[in-house]
DNA sequence: CCGACCTGTGAAAATGGTGTGAACGCAGGC
DNA sequence: GCCTGCGTTCACACCATTTTCACAGGTCGG
């Protein structure tokens, strides 16, 4: 379903034209970027999660060779688009025999670059389909793609696929308030149509599901006038918890909607 | 090890020179070569089970962005490489972001092309290789690749080629829910035509050879509107769980359903 | 406190997915 | 050519899910 989603890119370049143009087009694109202008050790490019890198050897220097091989075996899953000016045949088979993914020749087109960058990453999704999307966890929640099922204390809680979808959309966006049209958006795959409910009767449903099987938290907060939140919370401790973020909170930009919150705990 | 397996490579172009050379370095190097001189229609290209075609769309015409379209959409495991003299960028970028995973401009090395085409099929085919030799149990279940069958109590279940790859599909990622899509794909190696029901079909033939073997056992479970998941379970085990929480019943104290629940058992 | 609007809720109605039997078409063997 | 086994397609019945609707309850701005 949602297989469109956002590619993190780490580029490794000192080219400030071609990195800054590059980085425009990409944002405008919902991409993430990391930059970088030296060599960044394996474990470092393990934090940022990234789908792909985009490398200048040159920049690396001598141990580029290397430090490309290093890369690609211990990052199998990371995909590896070489950018270089001048390059031989024999460099870009030794490259690519190496491990890399692709291997494009400076000056090029910033779309040609990302157009390349997305086939790597689109191509490696595909092979490993199995693997899906790690579990989360929530509270005493547990949401598992591999099985399109929620579990708490072992138990399933019996959802249908739209339901797991909404929750796992939920769970995956924790903390954050999710307008109804995103939600639909993202759930149901098209625009919502005005006055739609749907979303509404599904959160429900949620509730009432997640309510039977951990009953001692919340995990759904509805947002006056916006949306829901999904934010595990023990029983009880609601209050404080609101209270306390009060401060932080004033995040949405409706209305005058912070005195609401501020007043409904208060009462 | 795993990068040396051989790849079927198919050959769409009518530049002889190329192609002879290619050929020549192709098999030196112990892939398998398929070539044509015009668009080869997918269920062909299916049966002849490539890892990769090498495509000049010169080849094929004014249908040649359709046809290009239709592979990707139809064979998601088949890498597709087009090479071809002459390219815009924005030819470049609508064919990657088609689907195309390698885009090479002519006159190109022919051991460039080779590693091209290594590096697109490199990913995909790890660890396959092994998967397949090992017989697998499960239950009173036991299939055998060796053989394309699966016997039960030492009876053969008389399964025809698709209903084992399908079992043996199923049996190897046992305990996982898979998608009829996903089945598809992996089980008959192209796309799912939207409203075929081939899945189902043979997932009835599997269960009527499975009861009629081993009818004690509850080997394929169907979760609605998402796929089916294999997981051996004893019959028994179904019945007692009904009967036992059936005296039982009031489950949950919501709303006045017990009384519901009661009245409608007691009568 | 009122009226307007938003959200929660239960149940009916519509939609759509699945099980099933059977007909069809195709290829390989006799 | 005819028979047979296999894979595909179709139609229908049944039922789970989803959508819709009406109303109740809550929230907000005056």
């Amino acid at each position: 379903m949602n297989s469109q989603q956002t590619i993190r890119l780490g580029v490794i370049d000192t080219d400030s034209g071609f990195v800054t143009v590059l980085a425009k087009r990409a944002e405008a694109a919902g991409w993430q970027l990391r930059q970088a202008t030296g060599a960044v050790p394996a474990p470092e490019l393990v934090a940022m999660k990234l789908n792909a890198v985009l490398i200048d050897p040159a920049v690396i220097g001598d141990e580029a060779w290397e430090y490309l091989d290093r890369i690609c075996g211990e990052l199998p899953d990371l995909g590896v688009v070489v950018c270089t000016s001048r390059s031989t045949v024999a460099q870009r088979v030794r490259g690519l025999r190496l491990g890399i993914d692709d291997w494009i020749t400076k000056p090029c087109h910033p779309e040609e670059a990302m157009a390349r960058v997305e086939a790597v990453t689109r191509r490696r999704r595909r092979g490993r389909s199995e693997a899906e999307a790690g579990p989360l966890t929530a509270g005493e929640l547990e949401v598992r793609p591999d099985q399109f099922q929620a579990f708490a204390a072992g138990e399933s809680l019996d959802l249908t696929r739209r339901e797991f979808e909404l929750l796992h959309l939920l769970a995956d966006s924790e903390g954050q308030v999710l307008e109804r049209e995103t939600i639909y958006q993202r759930v149901w795959g098209y625009a919502m149509a005005h006055g739609d409910r749907s979303v509404d009767v599904f959160i429900r449903k949620l509730r009432q599901k997640l309510e039977k099987r951990s009953p001692s938290w919340a995990y759904i907060h509805t947002h006056f006038g916006v949306g829901y939140r999904f934010d595990p919370e023990p029983a009880g401790i609601v209050k404080e918890e609101i209270r306390a973020a009060d401060p932080n909170a004033p995040e949405f930009t409706d209305r005058s909607q912070q005195l609401h919150d501020e007043v409904t705990v208060g009462s």
